[in-house]
DNA sequence: GCAACTTTGTGCCTCCCTTCACAAAGTCGT
DNA sequence: ACGACTTTGTGAAGGGAGGCACAAAGTTGC
C-alpha cells in the first residue's frame, strides 16, 4: 500500500493540531484521495473506525505505523559521497521520520576517512560488519550512474534487502530485494511533458 | 506516459555504446518493461519501427525527446536554500539532462545575497521578472514543510505551472498546474513495509 | 523473384484498482 | 428507551492498463 505513508503524514499533522477524531471524508481530503478509497484501504488493515463517529487519530496512526513496520528501527547507510551523497548526509528529513543514518560509505580510498556532516566516511568493506553488528537494513545509493550497480551488488552481498536508489539507472537485483528509484531528471522530464501539453492546449484554445 | 523518460534513458545508453538499431525485446529489457508494453507505448507516438528489423536508436530517441518537449528548454529555479536546497543547487544531474538552473531563491532576507554554488541567492520577489524575462517555467520547492505551500503559491502567482516538490506535504494548486512530489521519507517507509513483509515471510517459512 | 524468417503493430481478453451506492452499526438528543 | 442522524464497511459496477497472440509487413538468402 503506497498510500499508507500519506495517511500517516496527515494523521500526524492532525495529532499535532490536537485533533482526536477524524472522519474518512476529512482525512481523505487531507491525504488527497477519495473517502471511499481511504475507507477501503483502512478496512484492509482491520476495522479501527467507529460508525457514526470516525477514526481515533492516535489509534489509527499507531496501527498504520505498525503495518508499515515503523515500530522497529531501520538503520540506514548512504553509499557514495559525491554532491548528492553529502547532501543526503546533511539532510535532516531522515532522522525526523525515524530513520537513523548510521554510516556513510564510499569506494574511493581518498574519500574514506574524510569527515562529512560529523561522521567519518567508511570503506565499502565495512558493510558486512554494519549489517551483522548494527542491524543495518537499508542502503541508499547516491553514487554516479556508473557506480550504482556495483554499489547495489555490494549492498545485496552484505545482506541488505531494501535499497533506495538515486542514480538514473535500472538496477538488477534478486527478487527478494526491494528497490525504489528516485530520479530527479525523470521527474523534470515528466513535468516538461505536462508543460508542453499545456502549451499546446493553450495554442489551440487561447 | 511516465515510462518515456525510462525509454529515453535506455536509448541514450545504447547510442553511447554505438548501437544503431534495437528490437522491442532488447529495449524493453533495458528499460525494465515487457516488450508488448513497449511496442504499445511507442505505437501511441507513431510508427517509427521497421518490421523485421526493429527501431532506429537515434531516430526513436529524438522522437521521444520531442514528445516529452525536450526540444525547447525549461529553465528551473530552486526555492529554499536550506540543506536540501543547497544540495540540489550543487547537484549536476539537472544540467546533465538539459535542465538549466537559472536561479536560487529564498524568502529569508538573511540568506538572500549569499553565494551558493557560484550563484547569488535572490529574493522571492524576483520570480515575476524571472518568468517574464528569462522564461522561467519550472519551480523546485526545497523549503521546510511549513513554507512549502507559501513557496508554491508564489511560484503559481508568478505564472509557473510545473512544480517539483521535495517537501512532505500535499500542495494545493489550480488544476492547470502540474505538481510532482518526491518525498524521501515516504520512499523509506515503503521500503520498511517491504522489509517487514520479508521478515514475516521468513519467520513463517524459514 | 520467391520463400522463409524476423519483428512490429494491434485487437481482444483479463485482471486489478477505483468509484458508486447502500445496508449495518453506533451515537446523540429527547 | 427510542428514533433520527451520522459515518463506516463492503458488495457490485465501471474503467483502464497490461499481457497474449496473431496478422501484417519488411528483410534476407538463394
Amino acid at each position: 500500500m503506497a498510500r499508507l505513508p500519506g495517511y500517516l503524514r496527515a494523521l500526524t499533522a492532525l495529532a499535532d493540531a490536537g485533533i482526536a477524531s477524524v472522519s474518512s471524508e476529512e482525512l481523505a481530503g487531507a491525504a488527497g484521495v477519495s473517502s471511499a478509497m481511504l475507507r477501503k484501504d483502512l478496512s484492509h488493515l482491520g476495522s479501527y473506525g467507529v460508525r457514526g463517529v470516525g477514526y481515533d487519530v492516535e489509534r489509527l496512526a499507531s496501527e498504520i505505523a505498525a503495518a508499515l513496520g515503523l515500530t522497529q528501527d531501520w538503520p540506514v547507510a548512504i553509499v557514495g559521497m559525491g554532491n548528492l551523497g553529502r547532501a543526503l548526509a546533511a539532510y535532516r528529513g531522515f532522522a525526523e521520520r525515524g530513520f537513523r543514518v548510521i554510516a556513510l560509505l564510499d569506494r574511493d580510498p581518498r574519500v574514506v576517512g574524510e569527515e562529512v556532516s560529523g561522521r567519518v566516511v567508511r570503506p565499502m568493506a565495512d558493510l558486512t560488519t554494519l549489517v551483522r553488528d548494527e542491524g543495518l537494513s537499508v542502503g541508499v545509493i547516491a553514487t554516479a550512474s556508473d557506480g550504482a550497480q556495483d554499489a547495489c551488488d555490494a549492498l545485496v552481498a552484505a545482506g541488505i534487502r531494501s535499497v533506495l536508489n538515486f542514480a538514473p539507472v535500472l538496477l538488477s537485483v534478486p527478487e527478494d530485494v526491494a528497490v525504489r528509484t528516485v530520479d530527479l531528471s525523470t521527474e523534470l522530464q515528466i513535468l516538461a511533458f505536462h508543460g508542453q501539453r499545456n502549451a499546446v492546449a493553450e495554442a489551440v484554445a487561447p
